[in-house]
DNA sequence: AGTCAAACCTGGGCGC
DNA sequence: TGCGCCCAGGTTTGAC
């Protein structure tokens, strides 16, 4: 699951390879994958555009045109963006291959097929609905406590609910959520609301330690997710409750617990996370 | 307006 | 060996 820091990482390992080059074709074999514009159009659209820079945003990542446009991809559950010399190795999952003019191909692969791509103008981003609506980036520095305190107010929702939900901040999911939530000693079901000045500040800090140690680790390969390289991440080796149900707590020893907030599940310590 | 459930999708793991 | 079932979850949509 691509969210923030494997986001991140994709853009910072793609970064040197694509700047500078040309896209001298492209090739759309899962046509549904293209939200905007109609096949036809992008292929004409995207003919000789130079890659000029890469950037994120949630877990969005841009590519940034000549002609000012932007080639946009969310990588949805399964994406992978992978960057290969002379002819790809096109696997069944293989949805979209940009043909480069160094003799060198970018492919988008997804397995479940839940990603999506864009292009449009600068001017033009708002079009994407789910880009155009994020909330602020958690490492940057709209993201403050007292943002957290104004966006947790009234609300009488799971915070795990919350803390999923881009439009109050961007790029957290399941993974990075329930390490926050553990890290700052808050029960996933807790009501927004519900949470005192200290545990918010508490977790504001939490967010950004956990969203900082996935980046430095190079994202989480838990099942799918490997870098535009190709190469795993490690922060999988970190994790301190996704993914160990009925483990020991790392800190307590106590036998985590898991509980489903909106559709998902959220795993968590019962005495270092009390209700 | 806020909240939730369903739908989209495929592979892996399980019981039988 | 294989079938049916459930699970994983980011986002959108529709219902209440």
């Amino acid at each position: 699951m691509p969210e923030l820091p494997e986001v991140e990482t994709i853009k910072e390992t793609l970064r040197p390879q694509l700047r500078g080059r040309v896209i001298t074709g492209a090739e759309l074999r899962l046509p549904r994958l293209l939200k905007i514009p109609e096949p036809d159009v992008f292929i004409t659209l995207l003919k000789d555009k130079e890659i000029r820079d890469l950037s994120r945003r949630g877990k969005y990542l841009l590519v940034h045109l000549s002609d000012s446009h932007h080639l946009v991809f969310h990588l949805g559950m399964t994406g992978q963006l992978l960057y290969f010399p002379g002819n790809a190795p096109i696997c069944k999952h293989t949805h979209l291959i940009f043909d480069l003019h160094n003799e060198h191909q970018l492919c988008f692969r997804d397995m479940r097929t839940f990603g999506k791509v864009y292009l449009v103008a600068v001017n033009e981003l708002n079009l994407i609905r789910g880009l155009s609506t994020l909330g602020p980036e958690p490492l940057g520095p709209k993201f403050t406590p007292a943002y957290l305190t104004k966006a947790l107010s009234g609300r009488r929702a799971a915070i795990k609910a919350i803390l999923l939900n881009q439009k109050v901040l961007a790029g957290l999911g399941n993974i990075y959520g329930d390490e926050s939530l553990f890290k700052a000693g808050i029960h996933p079901t807790r009501r927004a609301s519900s949470l005192a000045g200290d545990e918010i500040l508490s977790l504001h800090r939490a967010i950004g330690e956990v969203l900082t140690a996935g980046i430095r680790h190079r994202g989480t390969s838990f099942r799918d997710y490997v870098d535009g390289e190709g190469k795993s991440g490690h922060f999988q080796e970190h994790l301190a409750v996704y993914g160990r149900y009925q483990k020991p707590c790392l800190r307590c020893g106590t036998s985590l617990e898991r509980t489903r907030v909106v559709g998902r599940s959220s795993v968590y310590c019962p005495r270092c996370q009390p209700l």
